[in-house]
DNA sequence: CTGAGGATAGTCT
DNA sequence: GACTATCCTCAGA
């Protein structure tokens, strides 16, 4: 297929608020097996290297996270209770900050992330609850730990790019993003680092918060 | 519809 | 052994 264009190692370097911003919108792709799954980002979450307890960066790099502190523009999955969260790595080599992709509204491929989903719930998902959470997306698109370290700048298998050929990247654009505090984070509660598409309904979280 | 509580496993100390 | 950037089910309205 033509690729649509895909976000270049640019796009990821630089402060980690402004590409949680700015990936709203955008889109997230992954072709595994020859099958194209996608959707839109409506939700993101920044975990900074400075200050910020939160960010599994903050007590310095171990085995688990150092993925972290690779290249801007590169993956790093982690495991949690028994599922997998998507963040995309920022800023620059060696500084330890990421955006997680908490949630993205369904686009391509529905049937094979419905089938994905049902694998470990054993019932029917409606399109809305399909990606609205970050574990959710991740069993949805496929994503797994073997992601972690992925280039996403190479447009293979995992890639965030533009809208699907065709999609007016106008219609794609958030009218109104909502900025709030993250969503299961027991220290640095305060922080507003999360970035919502206001009202979408492919978000997570408590209704107060979307 | 909403909010609370329990299940669950990988990682670090 | 204690955490956890979660999800799902089940009450109750």
């Amino acid at each position: 297929m033509a690729r649509p264009v895909i976000l270049h190692r640019d796009f990821y370097s630089r402060d980690t608020p402004i590409v949680a911003r700015e990936l709203l919108g955008k889109w997230l792709y992954s072709e595994i097996g020859g099958q194209l799954t996608a959707g839109v980002i409506v939700e993101t979450e920044a975990y900074l290297a400075e200050e910020d307890p939160a960010c599994h960066a903050a007590k310095g790099r171990t085995p688990g996270n150092a993925a972290m502190f690779e290249e801007p523009g590169w993956a790093y999955v982690y495991p949690i209770h028994s599922r997998c969260c998507f963040n995309v790595v920022t800023e620059a080599a060696g500084v330890g900050a990421a955006v997680l992709i908490r949630a993205i509204e369904p686009k391509l491929g529905l049937s094979l992330m419905r089938q994905r989903r049902a694998a470990r719930r054993g019932t029917e998902t409606s399109s809305r609850e399909l990606c609205s959470g970050p574990a959710k997306l991740c069993e949805a698109l496929g994503i797994g730990r073997d992601f972690n370290q992925h280039d996403l700048t190479k447009g293979k298998t995992l890639w965030l790019g533009e809208p699907f050929n065709g999609q007016d990247p106008g219609e794609h654009v958030p009218l109104e993003i909502r900025v709030t505090s993250r969503i299961g984070v027991t220290s640095a509660k305060d922080l507003p680092l999360r970035f919502v598409w206001a009202g979408h309904p492919s978000a997570s979280g408590p209704r107060c918060l979307r």
